[in-house]
DNA sequence: GCCAACGTTGGC
DNA sequence: GCCAACGTTGGC
């Protein structure tokens, strides 16, 4: 079991809404690298949703109950004849005790080489197995 | 295939 | 609301 931080925008799709719904696609993932990152997931993952905006805070945890597949409601093909984007389905677990928040990333030096401190914009990532620990424990999750 | 112009993301 | 960082687009 890995674990992947996924960024969204509460005002489009909040953690409390994919409580609301349980299981929702993870959609709108254009950015190449995050493609490349969502595309390594697999179905019993589990999935840290931070909240971009004015949160900035990582809130819960999430599960894949699905591997990737291509977005249906996306056309488009790679050169290679293959779908461009990718999807997958995201069960919510349980919502932070505490937010983890970017301040307290930033501000803790474990998390000074991870991709969401290091690279603006990436909105899917791989989190580290010390830094996954290290989150949770920061957030009761 | 380069690269200038433009668009987007997301923290500040 | 601003703008830095990065992606994408399109003319050449």
């Amino acid at each position: 079991m890995r674990t992947f931080l996924l960024k969204t925008e509460p005002s489009e799709y909040a953690f409390a809404d994919l409580v609301r719904d349980g299981v929702a696609p993870w959609t709108g993932v254009a950015n190449p690298a995050a493609l490349i990152a969502l595309r390594s997931a697999s179905k019993g993952d589990q999935a840290l949703i931070y909240h971009t905006g004015k949160d900035k805070a990582v809130v819960g945890l999430g599960e894949f109950v699905s591997n990737p597949y291509p977005d249906p409601a996306r056309a488009e093909r790679t050169s290679d004849g293959l779908p461009k984007h990718a999807v997958l389905d995201v069960r919510a677990l349980k919502p932070a005790r505490t937010p983890v928040t970017l301040g307290a990333m930033k501000s803790d030096p474990r998390f000074a080489a991870f991709a969401l401190v290091k690279q603006p914009r990436l909105s899917v990532m791989l989190v580290p197995p010390a830094l996954d620990k290290a989150i949770r424990a920061m957030g009761g999750l």
